[in-house]
DNA sequence: TCCTACGATGGACGGAATCCAAGTCAAGAA
DNA sequence: TTCTTGACTTGGATTCCGTCCATCGTAGGA
């Protein structure tokens, strides 16, 4: 995550200390986490950093193909920044836990072209859901 | 859809005039309503009904498995009572029309057992995304 | 160092969905 | 048929997410 300021610098943006806690709370594996836990975790270094600063910070990471947007469902959206690592995601219905997954074969092949309709396919998102260990016995 | 009706009342469902429009209104094919669309539909049957009920009706349409909600994203959930035939969805990103699909192959047997990490997958829900044919030209 | 356009702020706003207390009524009992 | 009751409906308030906007601040080039 080090390079992404870096990457972003060279894309012309101006790196001030907002994007970079964002950037920095953004970091690891496993991160899925909502605007609203972005915000808590970047306010505890930057107390007065905005929510609207998040927003249009989670926005762009999104523009840029650094960030995912992942809608686990209903609730607020969920923000993956494992965007280089081609992925899937795994939801326990218990808990709402989300794990990164690697599925077999190419999700997108499996739409046969009689089955597109004269669409573009450009993506194939799969989402698995099931009761986590913790869930199941719990 | 008729049977709908039916099988809830089976259920110990307590027919009454707001429920048995909202049914009626999502009967059919590609049907992907939003739950304010679903409401103005029913209105238009039955003026005095109230968007808590219609939300409780799909709420627990949902619950009962007889219809699907679809988060397709940012927006409002979008409702789909082809809860019978197992599909997935296939969804513009230019203009957010919806079609129902039949992928190839089974999602499910695709995530091996070493990418399930101990959770019950139960589930597999597959949304393709592309410019639909007016878009693309559009 | 200065300038200025880009970014940050926070409060107002809007849409989607839920909650709640009060009123209504479907359907089983008598 | 009428009565009774608890499940259902109502609509307004409320919450939750997210966006907008006018104003202020500042990163980084000149």
């Amino acid at each position: 995550m080090n390079d992404l300021l870096e990457r972003l610098r060279g894309r012309g943006w101006r790196l001030t200390s907002q994007r970079r806690v964002v950037a920095e709370v953004l970091d690891g594996e496993h991160v899925h986490l909502t605007a609203d836990e972005v915000h808590a975790r970047a306010a505890e270094r930057l107390p007065e950093i905005s929510r609207a600063t998040v927003y249009n910070t989670l926005g762009e990471l999104v523009t840029l193909g650094e960030v995912i947007e992942v809608s686990t469902d209903g609730r607020a959206k969920r923000y993956d920044p494992n965007a280089h690592h081609p992925h899937q995601h795994l939801i326990c219905t218990g808990c709402g836990a989300i794990r990164d997954v690697h599925p077999r074969g190419n999700p997108l092949a499996d739409l046969p072209a009689e089955q597109r309709f004269g669409f573009a396919v450009s993506q194939a998102e799969v989402t698995y859901r099931g009761l986590c260990p913790d869930c199941c016995t719990g």
